[in-house]
DNA sequence: ATGAAAGCGCTAACAT
DNA sequence: ATGTTAGCGCTTTCAT
């Protein structure tokens, strides 16, 4: 029962075409005819179908994002960002989530498409050669978040993943310290997993430091990856001093890990984290990590997408945001109170 | 540049009045026709268009969901659980935050109904008589979460609110303690956040204890809420044993600030929150909680709602799921190793 | 400056 | 069983 620019035209005593002039401003339209619209519109509460508008502009405003999972704090954030600019531009995001799985982002990917959504913001957890052949052949614009993308047209945005691994992991190293693990991400293609780990074998071979594989491990991003692959870890006695993994979640497990073994974090062992989602603060210990503006990062890709899909011209097509290394509790060995600390 | 109906009508050498038929098997069509027109789908990798499906059907297929901010833990569990069933039976879910501000949240109902969502979900701090008129008088169905409904015909999917506060303080009071506080959250009509202060009023009563309004604070669901109202709630130096916190996120803030001050949890002071978010069993303590069935909300608000605007009946209006208290570290005062407290 | 009419892609009577 | 046609609500030529 929504009313219709008849209605509206008809109780103006205007043309549809009249009122379309002055809803849009397409053509000067006389100003008391105007006026007379504008009552109408407010009298009716009309608002224009979007669907009448999709049919005609071949356009949904509507953008697409695919994200692993929406309850991960990562995510969250990051589509919070998106949303809002979104939102401000006067688009609607549809989000869908993949659960890391790549026959899942394969059909989202194409329900995305019979959609008809103006563009896509894609977080892969790994970027296949499935993905890139799609995304390449894509009539809508793309743009992925902390996943490179080498000349396939599409936008990306993200932080320099192997300086950040690099930096934390030389953090530890300047300590003096020489048992310094990982907890990394799978990964079978190149992207911000695969760098994160490189930057932390890079870090260990400019201190030489030789690789010891049994102080590295592959979890998989939530907290109970960490956990599970922390406990593993520790039951073939090995000695270690500090622990960078791959991401905060991860992190909260294997502090926990940790610590259900007697270790205390960070008396014992040293962790630091990735992505400082908020929760790191509030964490005890709070974490370590290596910060990544996230929420930036969300209304970033937004808006060069955005632009794109409006067919401005995108200047940067690979924007790398800085990182940073934030030194909390975890990594803080010391008699000084945690109050002390607090004080960065 | 997708493909029409027109070209695959064309292509199978019949009318687009056929095409539309084996699309969605309305009326017989010969079988060879029906091959032929397959055929002729697959080719074209043609899907309808949705913009055109709306404007007849005069459905979107698009559900509206209002929250207070995606980034929170409840909410973007809450969110996947609906997005988990909007998307099995072919619904986009159009997410919008209210940052919990009344203006924003009458805002963005306005922006759904001009968007012309099939139904909204709605999930705020705060029901008041302006949302009340507009889902009286509001035209798409409507649900509710957490927040209690007389008689304005929406749904509404929540925990016993007032019960489970009431459980949750008697934990404590059964414990001995009677210097239990509260820190819960504002409110300025009824709904889930009075609930819960009034199930903990009610329990003092019930066990005889003298309510002491030095031992209750409004916090705004955030960590950061929690963490500094107990510094000033820490201020003037009260007794304390107890603390409730009306939701995960504000005890984790509560239980930082409480540390800062040098009382420790559990020893000191015992800590319990509300929502039973995936990140309290990682929480260092681990987190005594009120636990909801968040996901099944999510999935079950969906699934009623979308019953309601496809026209079924729906037989239950105010579905009431069971709580459960989960006791973790946090209040486990005792000697045991967490080790032992592990095994619940 | 305004109106009439065609058309966006689809579905649903109404014919045949 | 299939085709023809009108119409969903809007924008946009093309006239006037």
């Amino acid at each position: 029962m929504p009313s219709t620019i008849g209605q509206v035209a008809l109780r103006a005593g205007v043309s549809k075409a009249t009122v379309s002039r002055v809803l849009n401003d397409s053509k000067p339209v006389n100003e008391e005819t105007r006026l007379r619209v504008m009552q109408a519109i407010e009298e009716l509460e009309f608002t224009p179908n979007p669907a009448a508008r999709s049919l005609v502009y071949k356009k949904s405003k509507i953008i697409g994002v695919i994200v692993t999972d929406i309850s991960n704090l990562f995510v969250s954030v990051l589509v919070r960002g998106i949303e809002e600019i979104a939102y401000s531009k006067g688009y609607s995001i549809l989000i869908c989530n993949s659960y890391k799985s790549t026959s899942k982002e394969l059909e989202l990917l194409n329900m995305l498409k019979s959609k008809r959504v103006d563009g896509i913001i894609f977080l892969t957890s790994n970027l296949r050669p499935e993905h890139k052949k799609i995304i390449k052949s894509s009539s809508e614009p793309f743009a992925l978040v902390n996943a490179g993308c080498d000349k396939l047209g599409a936008i990306s945005v993200s932080i320099d993943n192997f300086k950040a691994a690099y930096d934390m992991t030389s953090y530890f190293l300047d300590k003096g310290y020489t048992k310094v693990g990982m907890i990394y991400t799978y990964f079978e293609d190149k992207y911000s997993g695969e760098e994160r780990y490189q930057g932390y074998r890079q870090a260990l071979k400019d201190y030489n430091i030789e690789f010891d594989e049994r102080l590295v491990a592959v979890g998989d991003l939530e907290a109970d990856d960490g956990y599970m692959v922390v406990r593993a870890m520790l039951g073939s006695k090995i000695r270690l001093q500090a622990l960078f993994v791959a991401c905060d979640l991860m992190a909260f497990g294997v502090i926990r890990a940790l610590r259900e073994c007697g270790l205390s974090v960070p008396e014992d062992v040293e962790v630091a984290g990735f992505d400082d989602v908020p929760m790191a603060t509030y964490f005890q210990p709070a974490l370590t990590t290596v910060h990544q503006p996230i929420d930036r990062m969300g209304r970033l890709v937004a808006e060069e997408l955005i632009k794109m899909v409006e067919g401005a011209d995108v200047e940067k097509m690979e924007i790398v945001l800085p990182h940073k290394i934030i030194c909390r509790e975890s990594t803080a060995k010391l008699k000084e109170s945690p109050d002390e600390l607090q004080k960065k």
